[in-house]
DNA sequence: AAATGAACCTGTTTGC
DNA sequence: TGCAAACAGGTTCATT
């Protein structure tokens, strides 16, 4: 489901709702999601007080008081949002939070590719969900330079490298075909093939439609909704994603879809090469 | 060392 | 209409 925007989003929304404010019970409904939810959970964090709301990559991390930090990932399916505490549990509603000022907080994850665990905060990025991870795209860090010097010594196609986590985080299926279509690259493009033009054209529209996407609150293609259940909005500005078959924006030529590392993608044949 | 493919799941859409 | 196949926004791990 989620890519880095809508979490990024879902970040600040939390992080603006429940700083200083204290988990009174955590309710463990189902507990074999991607992998198996720590034992436990529920008596590490209640009473504790969240202090700090952080993304990495596509990772939400609540910082809480007693040096613990709580991971969550929503993987393709996951939702993470307020909602009635007597409200009607849905059978994919696996982790319950209600904090002491009576809200309650829930993960819904139909598929369960989601994470749930935590660590101590000190030690976060040593375990190995995060000590391979590459630069944040909207970071300095992420410049045409870095691009173009990983993209020289690289044997994968452009759009492979530019959905690898090692080497650059956060940039999923969607942005990555949008990114390469504003670019005018092709994505099987080999990446030692890109230009220096390109590879600035390249960076500057992944960080362009990340912002864009993050300030309309994330993207909805088919189910996100942020902390208070509301759709994205940024489906609107989608060029070339889930369009196969339909006239390109720039030149009505029909858009293509080939499959590259088992995922779909979505390409102009003629303004892109 | 780096890159690909399989695996993890359920729900929805597409095609016969 | 019904059923089966294809497909879905992610990530790790084993295998080239």
């Amino acid at each position: 489901m989620p890519e880095l925007p809508e979490i990024e989003s879902l970040k600040r929304k939390l992080a603006s709702k429940i700083i200083k404010t204290r988990v009174a019970r955590i309710t463990t409904k189902r507990d074999d999601l991607r992998y198996p939810l720590p034992i436990d959970l529920a008596e590490t964090f209640r009473g504790c007080s969240i202090f700090a709301v952080r993304r990495r990559s596509k990772y939400l991390l609540l910082d809480f008081d007693n040096a613990k930090t709580l991971v969550i990932h929503l993987g393709m399916s996951g939702r993470f949002f307020f909602t009635d505490p007597s409200s009607v549990l849905d059978k994919h509603d696996h982790v319950l939070i209600d904090l002491e000022d009576g809200r309650h907080l829930r993960l819904r994850d139909p598929r369960r590719f989601g994470m749930m665990f935590f660590c101590d905060t000190a030690k976060l990025f040593e375990n190995r969900f995060f000590n391979h991870l590459g630069v944040e795209p909207l970071e300095p860090e992420f410049s045409s330079d870095y691009l173009f010097g990983i993209a020289k010594k690289s044997s994968a196609p452009i759009k492979s490298l530019l959905m690898n986590a090692a080497h650059v985080v956060g940039v999923g299926n969607i942005y990555a075909n949008e990114a390469l279509y504003l670019s005018g690259v092709r994505p099987m493009r080999l990446a030692s093939k890109i230009t220096k033009i390109e590879a600035v054209r390249l960076v500057e529209n992944v960080k362009k439609t990340l912002a864009k996407s993050i300030l309309a609150g994330g993207t909805t293609f088919r189910d996100y909704v942020d902390s208070d259940q509301k759709p994205g909005l940024y489906q609107v500005h989608l060029h070339v994603y889930g369009r196969e078959g339909e006239p390109c924006l720039g030149c009505q030529s029909l858009i293509k879809r080939v499959i590259q590392v088992g995922r779909s993608s979505f390409y102009c044949p003629k303004c892109q090469r």
